[in-house]
DNA sequence: GAAAATAGATGAATCGATTCAGGTCCGTTT
DNA sequence: AAACGGACCTGAATCGATTCATCTATTTTC
């Protein structure tokens, strides 16, 4: 067990008694390696528990075996999906995913950026918070791939990942409308998160489009957070009862879960029969919920792997060109919207 | 803006008018250098958009800048608090930290290990699923410091951060006994999860020292899901009413909801006037659920600051003595477990 | 059997930041 | 005025893996 720490290539060519450049295509292409080498190098490996130094291979090769990938929001297990498929598709190439949760603190998000740019990551994944599109570009300069995650990239500089999310709103609305509810509510925020205004504009055009007269009132939110649903619950229980609502649509399922406990819990509110509720993301926490909410599912995986896989690309070719991958959100129906 | 891709501390001497070797103190040891040339080496690093590689200094100074955390259930709230805990820290320190989750699967958990070692991390945190002392042995040999998270280190081979388990699981038992319950199932599993025994143990001790006469039974899991939750308590509804328990404590919070989903949602029985419901961490989700759970509260931030401070310490000083760190838990009452 | 082609191995040069032994300059001491 | 010391700088050597121009040995071709 005397395993002294440095144990560098230099040694296993050595013991393994060839060259160093042999110990180097042994390791990275075998086949252009006589077979009698390939055992000697192995034993050897093995022997003096040799482990490749990634600084130096980083160094000489310029290639990097990592990829980051900056979040906005970690405690939200929508984007802790995101990044587990992209931990998926990274681990079969190989890759290992640096993970950072900017907590939408745009101080955080250009420290994590300078430092997966000292750290020459191969590609950077980022659902950004407000509009980094100059810090971005810098990062291309650089030959790092970025592609953007759950942000449509408008002007088309960057890859990106995302689902159609004036979609979503106008099927949340929809099934909303047809489960017979006339005066529904958005409750989301803030506005300058593009997500929330495609949110709401889709439930705007479900709400034109209906034929029927339907009421659409803006609860606004700071956050989306469970506590921000709760405070915005509290403020709708607030109200004479006449001007309640009859269904919410919540911009994400935290809201949602938050607006739920509101209601019912203090509220003494039946869900659905009072008031129907819809998130949006579909957790996993959604089902769970004890009136199991109904909401709108993105493919949160596919969203990961898909975006690791084009930044994989991107890499390996710097003259790509930027293009927008765009899911189709699915309606989820669970006991919160019902019909009555 | 033409900026070229490699701009190297050669660059920059060359357009400070100063040496490679001033560049560099400037970078690290700015006290030691003339003010004149900290401005002039700053304003060339500032012209040419210079950025660190990171890969050159960890080569040369075997120093890194990165820790690794290797978790056992990225899905986990919990853990995901522990790992902002974490990251926290680290980034006080200009730390950064490389996430891997296992999903409890131990092929993944030796292909995360292998990673950082290649990448010579300063240290490792690590939520360990079985025992993995030998590879965390090899791990120290190559001067990687590591920290078990959420694991008492029995053998004090390696520092550990951790909640004293059976002292929760006493706390959890004792509330529901003082709250009028008599028959309680524990509900948890596997049993080679160390913290699953423990805080069966500590419901055990509960049970023993009332002096009432108090029905302990175990139900079994194969996993700690919202879903294992739902098929445990679907068992237990399947029962003859008689024979249904009036609280249960389950291991983890996740756990938890299931049961409350099911009991609730499908069995249409009443929490906690039929029955009662404790979990295990206190995740955020807890107080959300639509009967508010009560809980044992992990400080999970805490734990994962201070296992990052730890695994600093260490990699600081290799000679540094193990030293267990285990926080008590704290009871959290909410409606789950109001007394009749 | 000589020339040419092929397979395989070699080892010095390289990547970029850090380190450190040695140098320069200038003010202090004696 | 010589010796000394402190403040700063300098630049070659170094870390370890990769690469590639060269070399050697073997096989193929005519």
């Amino acid at each position: 067990m005397g395993a002294r720490l440095p144990v560098s290539i230099r040694d296993v060519a050595l013991r393994a008694g060839v060259s160093v450049g042999t110990v180097s295509n042994v390791l990275n292409r075998p086949d252009e390696v006589s077979a009698d080498s390939v055992v000697r190098v192995s034993r050897a490996i093995e022997e003096l528990g040799y482990v490749r130094n990634d600084a130096a291979r980083k160094l000489r090769a310029g290639v990097s075996t990592t990829v980051g990938f900056v979040v906005l929001d970690g405690q939200n297990p929508f984007y802790n999906d995101v990044v587990r498929g992209a931990e998926d598709e990274a681990s079969r190439h190989g890759i290992a995913v640096l993970y950072g949760n900017t907590d939408e603190d745009p101080a955080r998000e250009r420290l994590y950026l300078d430092l997966f740019e000292e750290q020459q990551v191969r590609g950077v994944l980022i659902a950004p918070y407000g509009d980094i599109t100059a810090r971005l570009q810098k990062l291309r300069a650089r030959g790092i791939a970025t592609v953007l995650v759950d942000r449509f990239s408008g002007d088309g500089r960057f890859s990106s990942v995302s689902v159609d999310s004036v979609v979503g709103g106008r099927m949340a609305v929809e099934h909303l409308i047809e489960a017979g509810r006339r005066r529904i509510a958005f409750v989301g925020g803030p506005f300058d998160i593009r997500q929330v205004n495609d949110r709401l504009a889709g439930a705007r055009v479900a709400a034109e489009d209906s034929g029927a007269h339907i009421d659409l009132e803006v609860v606004a939110t700071s956050a989306m957070t469970v506590e921000d649903g709760v405070a915005a619950g509290a403020r709708i229980l607030a109200r004479p009862r006449r001007e309640w609502p009859d269904a919410l649509f919540a911009a994400n399922d935290l809201l949602a879960l938050g607006l739920l406990q509101s209601l019912v819990v203090e509220g003494r509110m039946l869900v659905p029969d009072d008031i129907a509720i819809i998130g949006f993301d579909d957790i996993s926490f959604a089902a769970a919920a004890a009136v199991p909410l109904s909401s709108i599912r993105q493919p949160s995986r596919m969203i990961g792997r898909t975006a690791l896989r084009i930044v994989l690309e991107e890499a390996a070719d710097p003259d790509s060109i930027p293009r927008q991958t765009v899911f189709q959100p699915e309606l989820v129906v669970r006991a919160s919207t019902r019909p009555r």
